[in-house]
RNA sequence: CGGGGAGUAGCGCAGCCUGGUAGCGCAUCUGCUUUGGGAGCAGAGGGUCGGAGGUUCGAAUCCUCUCUCCCCGACCA
C-alpha cells in the first residue's frame, strides 16, 4: 500500500476526550473515529489490525475443536424470557421494538440463542461434546463507556460455547479452551495471565479471567513473578490429551495469581517470596465460565444418553474481547512517540519510507525493495508521500510498523539503506539486498 | 446512577465576567524556496459560536429549557 494513497488520517494534536495511552494513540494514528459514546468507526488502519486480532482467535479456537458460525445481533425477546434474563440483565441490554411491536433486542452475549439452536437441533449423547462459537458485535448499554475501545459499548466478541454430557466432559471442554486461551493471547505478543473469577450475571461455579498486565489496566492484580515466564508457545499442544492441557494449566493455577475482588494479601506473602510478588494493573481480555445446566435446564437442551434416558447437557461458556484487545495491546506496547506493535497483529509487516520522492536512485530502490517485499508475502507500507523526512518519521512511529526501511540520498550513494525494528533492537545500514534478505527471514509472529 | 467539567473552523484553544456582528496556533489549498526527525515566505478557503425559546435597537456573550460529550466514583468482554 502507498502511504499517498491510504486513507490514515493521523492527528498531530490529541483530542481532548482521549485520556489513557490507547485511546489517543487510536485517535492519533487514524485507527478509529469515535461515532457516539462507547461506539466507533473503524478505519482503514484499525480495521487491519482488528481482522489481525481475529484471524489469530480463529485459528486457535478452530486448532481447539471449536467450530465458528455466525449468530445475528438482533434477537428475540421470547429466548431471553425462557432463561429468565430478559428482566434480569437490566438497563445494560438494549431493548429494540419493530414495525409489529415484537420485542427485539441488540445481543449483548449469545447463551440463549445458541442453547436454543442446540435444543433443537442436537438428538443424542453422539453428537457430543460440541464447541461452537462465533465472532459478533455486541452492544452492551454501559452508564460509563470510556478508555476508547477498551470499553465501549459495541464492542466485538468471540464467543464460544461448549456442550457435554458430563461434568467430566465440560471439565475437558473448559480446558481446551483455557489452553487455547493461554496460546491466543500468547500469539499476540501478550502476557495474559489466568486468575480465579468470579463468575458475575453469566453464573456458574467455575471460571477464570485472562489479564494482560498494563499500568492503565482496570483491575488491580496480584501475582507470583513466576507466572509471567511461562511459555506456552513452544510447545505443540495435544487438545485431545487431557492429561497434557491439565499438566498446562496446573503450571498457571498453582501459583499465586489473583485480581483485586479474590486477592487475600495475608496468602499472598506467605506463598510468594517477597522478590517475586508482582502488583500492578491489569485489563481482562477473556473469560471462561463453567455454568453447567444453567441455560440448558430452561431451554430444555437435553440428549437422549448411552442408556436411552434424557440427560440435560453441561454447558460452559468462553469470550476473547477482540476490539478491546486492540486497545489491550497497544496500552502494553508503546512509548512517547506511538504504538509499538508485536509483528502479529501488525497493520503491516514492514514500512518504507522514502526521504526523497523524485530522485531516481531513491525511488527505483523503494520500487525495488516494495516490489520484492511483496512478492516475499509481505504487507508493505510504501510512504512515497512528498513530505518532509520529519514528518515521516513523526508518522512512521506513531503507527508502529514493526520494520522500517528508510530509504535516502545519503545512504544510497554508498548503497545502503537503513534497517531498523520499532521497538528498538535492531538499527543497521546495510546493503538493499542484505535488508531485503533479513526482512524476508523475518518471522511475522 | 451520584459528583464534577466542556460544547466557538478538521484538531487544540482565546473571546463570555463588563452585549456592538468572531479570532489565534496547527491542519487544508495555491505559488516559490527547502528536504536524514513534525520547514520558511507570500497568498487563499473554511464557522447555523451544540439546539430551542426569551431579554435587548443589537446576543458567542445575559436568562430559561434541552441535547451531546468528557472526567472521578459505583458496575462490566
Amino acid at each position: 500500500m502507498r502511504l499517498s494513497q491510504f486513507y490514515l488520517p493521523t492527528l498531530k494534536e490529541t483530542p481532548k476526550e482521549a485520556e489513557i495511552a490507547s485511546h489517543r494513540l487510536m485517535l492519533r494514528a487514524g485507527m478509529v473515529r469515535q461515532s457516539s459514546a462507547g461506539i466507533y468507526t473503524w478505519l482503514p488502519l484499525g480495521h487491519r489490525v482488528l481482522r489481525r486480532i481475529e484471524q489469530i482467535v480463529r485459528e486457535e479456537q478452530d486448532h481447539a475443536g471449536a467450530q465458528e458460525m455466525l449468530m445475528p445481533t438482533i434477537q428475540p425477546a421470547e429466548v431471553w424470557r425462557k432463561s429468565g434474563r430478559y428482566d434480569d440483565y437490566g438497563p445494560e441490554m438494549l431493548r429494540i421494538i419493530d414495525r409489529h411491536e415484537r420485542e427485539l433486542l441488540y445481543g449483548p452475549t449469545n447463551e440463549e440463542l445458541i442453547t436454543e439452536i442446540f435444543a433443537a437441533t442436537v438428538r443424542s449423547y453422539r453428537d457430543l461434546p460440541k464447541m461452537l462459537y462465533h465472532i459478533q458485535w455486541k452492544f452492551r448499554d454501559e452508564v460509563r463507556p470510556r478508555f476508547g475501545v477498551m470499553r465501549g459499548r459495541e464492542f466485538l466478541m468471540k464467543d464460544c460455547y461448549s456442550f457435554d454430557l458430563d461434568y467430566e466432559g465440560a471439565v475437558r471442554s473448559y480446558r481446551k479452551m483455557f489452553v487455547s486461551y493461554l496460546r491466543t493471547f500468547a500469539r499476540m505478543g501478550l502476557k495474559a495471565i489466568p486468575m480465579e473469577a468470579a463468575t458475575g450475571p453469566i453464573g456458574g461455579d467455575l471460571s477464570h479471567e485472562f489479564i494482560v498486565l498494563a499500568p492503565t489496566g482496570e483491575s488491580a492484580v496480584f501475582c507470583d513473578r513466576e507466572v509471567l515466564d511461562i511459555d506456552v508457545l513452544s510447545e505443540d499442544v495435544d487438545y485431545g490429551d487431557d492429561g497434557a492441557l491439565g499438566a498446562v494449566i496446573d503450571r498457571f493455577t498453582r501459583v499465586y495469581a489473583r485480581t483485586e475482588e479474590k486477592h487475600v494479601a495475608a496468602d499472598f506473602e506467605k506463598t510468594v517470596p517477597e522478590a517475586r510478588r508482582y502488583e500492578g494493573r491489569g485489563i481482562e481480555v477473556g473469560q471462561v465460565f463453567y455454568f453447567g445446566k444453567k441455560y440448558s435446564t430452561p431451554m430444555g437442551a437435553v440428549v437422549t444418553g448411552p442408556d436411552g434416558q434424557a440427560v440435560t447437557v453441561e454447558m460452559g461458556s468462553y469470550g476473547i474481547g477482540v476490539s478491546r484487545l486492540v486497545g489491550a495491546i497497544i496500552e502494553a506496547c508503546h512509548d512517547d512517540n506511538g504504538i509499538i506493535w508485536p509483528d502479529a497483529v501488525a497493520p503491516f509487516d514492514v514500512e518504507i519510507i522514502n526521504l526523497r520522492p523524485g530522485d531516481e536512485a531513491c525511488d527505483a530502490a523503494c520500487m525495488e525493495a516494495y516490489a520484492k517485499l511483496q512478492s516475499a508475502g509481505k504487507d508493505v507500507l510504501y510512504d512515497d508521500r512528498d513530505e518532509r523526512p520529519g514528518v515521516k518519521f513523526a508518522d512512521a512511529d506513531l503507527i508502529g510498523i514493526p520494520w522500517r526501511m528508510v530509504i535516502g540520498p545519503r545512504g544510497i550513494k554508498d548503497g545502503k539503506v537503513e534497517l531498523k525494528r520499532r521497538d528498538g533492537t535492531v538499527a543497521d545500514e546495510v546493503s538493499l539486498a542484505v535488508a531485503l534478505d533479513r526482512l524476508a527471514a523475518a518471522a511475522r509472529g
